[in-house]
RNA sequence: GGGAGCAUAGCUCAGUCGGUUUAGAGCAUCUGCCUUACAAGCAGAGGGUCGGCGGUUCGAAUCCGUCUGCUCCCACCA
């Protein structure tokens, strides 16, 4: 194959994407092997890729496929979330655009629009993480509404329910008006908001309904709401309000008569001291309603709209209706001051609606239990969370966690399998017919029409909490009838679990609590939380700010290893990613790099009877020993989860190790205008070298490596670089890298006295060596170094040149006429007073006592070492300066 | 309001048990090169009082206290 200058992933990438899945490669079935499993954090049903899900799944797939090659049976299982909340949104902004309201639609309508919707947007996201070369084994591909996966969640919701831990209450729910459905807790952010704290008189009642001229003053930010107050709350200890004990007072405008109660949950110094109580709007008042028996009286329906009960402004959005009650209630003389005031408001995190409490009827699984095992989960150490830093965040969120609000009055999702009897008692089974005989044995006389099934749906999370399980096996352990399942016991547990930190109680907490409670075990063992992808000024990436790229121009731009390798430079874990395309670009480079590198092997010619010269002999055994320290390195950050260090450690030995120093040494000189041909040794080796480092990048750059390695040698119809063992450390002698090392100091050395005294490169110099070096570094620096000379002798003959030092052997280039003797004086000279300053502080280590008797022996050798070690310097330093002065 | 975390080169980050480090890497910057794989490249160079102050210790980027600045989580003082 004719090779271009340049890497055109294009022609690379879709091409061997067709060929891995055309082999299935990425399907797995349980066998005799060692199982690695991952969940893929699924994706909102019509979602569209952005940065998040690159990082998240660039991570997963690198995970996935180094376990492939390091020859387990790895098993990578995507699919999509129902997402029930969003997904809704969207299908009813859809409608609303087409002229059509939900409230016009019955049910049945509604999802046949909703299903129509998820059938045509459904799923474009996984077509998208193929192109940025996922592994994933898409023949098990899953949806958490597919039937098989609602009825686990049905089944699930049935057990709960029969275990007593799920129950329904009356309760103050966080209402998102806009998406007419209660939220969970988590679901709602609070924003310091800017509004007005509007003091307000309340007339004191004469007992008839008639207004005294006393009035207290009470001090609200929801003046709206006023028509809704149940009594007027004072501190018993607030003497300032004891006058008021007994009495009853009027609510302005309406004119409805309260009473004066008495609370020690009222702040004395906040605001006047007196407080609205207003039960049905209002989390705290409704638990003083409860304590004092006020009666509830809701003003406020669904929509955030006042209703009939508020008797004035009646159908008028609740902030419309507070600018107008403060107009009305300043006309009335009832406004007493307003106030600029910040306070904390609850915003629904779907539509940024703010979230009105509101007393309604909810389903709730009572979480105790449940979360007493989740944590003893993760303090145990049976899963790991990485970072660990999240462990205390997560402890904390276990300790305090209220039961969960399961229930949606939305319609996509899994209906609650509840069914009411006329009666309004209820009975939950998995599907109608089970409930008819349910109510049957209540009452013998009903039939299937009597009986009236739950209008809510199930919280989207009550479903992809079962996800690790329910894609193996979607009939649940825990189901009367289960018979257990292949899939389910060779891969649960799964291995690892990729995902974001925002989702950490959310989803990671709650798979846990599912994993204990239907398999007695953890559901994975690591979970690896990455950062949030931010733009390179650290702003979230949104769709407002426009900040964010489409991840698929940047793969048609650069190429999917490239944006791969861009994510995961800057991406340790738990640390926010700051995005920049330059990362990208870096990621291309090097995609370049190794291109060309092969372009150069690929040329090389070889001759069996050429000898193998002592350079390529030192290159080809240093890099051996190289390879197998790089090795180590890097499993050992693969084991702990550097990802980034485990790239980089390659990166370099790629670019600068096998690039920079191997290939430039083994490189053949010309002849003729024609390359010489290579020994075989060294082009064996060369080819081998190659093949372990497109193996070891192949995880995180899977095309170029596959492009690369099946162009290496005639590979057969099946074969892959997928499969390819990771390569191995071998046993090495570190003296070999130590002299390697040495070698290409003395070259940098020599370049730099070159690039300092504006030689050309190919000028001849001539090298002495005083002192102890490696001999078989020498043909190194001749090779690299462009050399005249190479001596290795016991002094130095003369002074007109360069001294330097490579570790603590003495080095010299004579350069007559080139170099200024000043110059040279002046740098010796600062040298030698670094190096005297460097000695002191030694030795005044050393004359401490108390160092000497504490430290421990071999700190205070190395001391003494570096002590001998900046004598010798001195000494050379010296002798240097006296010759260059000698010699002016 | 409560809790947690972070602060090391222009940027993004390593730095393990306090001592093999006279604080490293990648990118960016500067200088010189179109040298027979690669200018998406090569060679070289510069750049840091480890956020401030105090303490523990023979020894602190590392441990403790405190201040400053950021970030996140939890929390409806109406």
């Amino acid at each position: 194959m004719e090779l271009s200058a340049k890497y055109n992933p294009a022609e690379v990438e879709d091409k061997w994407y067709s060929y891995w899945l055309e082999h299935k490669f990425f399907h797995s079935e349980p066998n005799e092997k060692e199982p690695y499993t991952i969940v893929i954090p699924p994706p909102n049903v019509t979602g569209i890729l952005h940065m998040g899900h690159v990082l998240n799944n660039t991570l997963n797939d690198v995970l996935i496929r180094k376990a492939r090659m390091d020859g387990k049976n790895a098993c990578w299982v995507p699919g999509t979330d129902h997402a029930s909340i969003a997904t809704e949104n969207k299908v009813v902004a859809k409608l609303k655009a087409e002229g059509i309201s939900k409230e016009d639609l019955t049910r049945e309508e509604f999802l046949a629009h909703a299903w129509a919707w998820k059938e045509e947007h459904g799923g474009i996201i996984l077509k998208q993480l193929r192109k940025l070369g996922a592994s994933c084994d898409w023949d098990r591909t899953r949806f958490t509404m597919d039937p098989d996966l609602s009825e686990a969640v049905i089944n699930t919701f049935v057990h709960f329910y029969k275990k007593g831990w799920i129950y329904k209450g009356v309760r103050m729910v966080n209402w998102d008006p806009e998406a007419l459905t209660a939220v969970s807790d988590d679901e709602v952010i609070h924003k310091d908001t800017q509004s007005h704290f509007y003091h307000l008189k309340y007339y004191i009642s004469d007992g008839n309904g008639n207004p005294t001229d006393r009035y207290l003053v009470i001090a609200t930010t929801r003046p709206e709401t006023i028509m809704a107050d149940a009594a007027i709350c004072v501190n018993p200890a607030d003497e300032r309000h004891h006058w008021l004990r007994g009495k009853k007072v009027l609510i302005p405008l309406i004119n409805r008569e309260i009473p004066v109660i008495e609370d020690s949950y009222v702040e004395m110094d906040f605001g006047t001291g007196c407080l609205k109580v207003t039960p049905a709007h209002d989390v705290h008042d409704y638990e003083i309603g409860l304590r004092h028996n006020l009666p509830v009286l809701d003003i406020i329906d669904e929509h955030g709209r006042l209703n009939e009960e508020a008797r004035i402004l009646v159908g008028e959005d609740r902030f419309v209706a507070r600018k107008k009650i403060v107009k009305m209630l300043e006309e009335s003389g009832n406004l007493l001051k307003t106030e600029e005031y910040t306070s904390p408001v609850g915003y629904s995190e779907r539509t940024n609606a703010v979230i009105e409490p509101r007393l309604s009827a909810q389903w709730f699984l009572k979480m105790d239990k449940l979360a007493g095992l989740a944590l003893e989960t993760v303090e145990s150490g049976k899963t790991r969370l990485i970072p660990d830093k999240y462990i205390n965040t997560y402890r904390h969120w276990m300790e305090n966690v209220r039961d969960w609000c399961i229930s949606r009055q939305l319609w996509w999702g899994q209906r609650i399998p509840a069914w009411y009897l006329p009666d309004g008692k209820v009975v939950v089974e998995p599907d109608a017919e089970a409930a008819l005989k349910a109510a049957q044995a209540i009452d013998p006389s009903l039939k299937a029409e009597d009986l009236r099934q739950d209008e809510d749906v199930l919280d989207t999370w009550f479903s992809s909490w079962l996800w690790p399980i329910s894609v193996f096996d979607p009939q649940m352990p825990g189901h009367p009838d289960h018979v257990p399942n292949k899939d389910l016991s060779y891969y649960y547990p799964t291995n690892d679990l990729v995902t974001g930190p925002d989702i950490l109680f959310f989803w990671v907490a709650r798979m846990i609590m599912a994993g204990n409670e239907f398999m007695g075990k953890e559901p994975f063992h690591n979970v690896y939380l990455t950062g949030i992808v931010r733009d390179k000024i650290g702003r979230k990436m949104s769709k407002t700010l426009g900040n964010s790229p489409d991840p698929l121009d940047l793969i048609a731009k650069h190429g999917a290893d490239a944006v791969r390798i861009g994510m995961l430079l800057c991406s340790s874990a738990g640390n926010d990613i700051f995005f920049d395309e330059s990362q990208i670009e870096q990621g291309r480079n090097f995609c370049n790099k190794i291109w060309n590198s092969y372009r150069l092997i690929k040329s090389f010619a070889v001759d069996e009877n050429t000898q193998q010269s002592d350079v390529c002999k030192v290159a080809v055994d240093w890099f051996d020993a190289k390879l197998s320290q790089t090795i180590q390195t890097v499993e050992d950050h693969y084991s702990k989860f550097r990802i980034s260090d485990a790239l980089m450690a390659i990166y370099k030995l790629f670019w600068d190790d096998y690039c920079s120093w191997y290939l430039e040494a083994i490189k053949p000189a010309y002849a003729d205008g024609k390359p010489l041909p290579m020994d075989k040794a060294t082009y064996d080796a060369t080819l081998r070298y190659f093949e372990a480092l497109i193996k070891m990048i192949h995880p995180v750059m899977p095309f170029i490596s596959e492009e690369l390695w099946q162009d290496m040698e005639q590979r057969k119809e099946g074969e892959t670089i997928m499969f390819a063992p990771t390569p191995k450390a071998r046993p090495f002698d570190a003296s070999v890298i130590t002299a390697f090392e040495m070698a290409a100091e003395t070259i940098n050395a020599i370049r730099g006295i070159r690039n300092q005294k504006n030689l050309p490169p190919r000028a001849p110099l001539a090298l002495k060596i005083k002192g102890d070096f490696p001999k078989q570094a020498v043909p190194v620096i001749e090779r690299l170094a462009n050399t005249s000379s190479v001596e290795i002798v016991p002094e130095f003959s003369e002074s007109n040149g360069v001294n330097f030092l490579i570790r603590t052997v003495e080095m010299f280039v004579p350069l007559t006429g080139l170099i200024n003797v000043e110059e040279e004086i002046a740098k010796l000279e600062k040298e030698l007073e670094y190096q005297k300053k460097f000695l002191a502080g030694v030795r005044a280590k050393l004359s401490n006592e108390r160092f000497t008797a504490h430290a421990p022996e071999a700190v205070v050798a190395n001391e003494r070492k570096k002590e001998a070690d900046s004598l010798s310097k001195i000494e050379s330093f010296e002798s240097q300066l006296k010759s260059l002065i000698n010699s002016k």
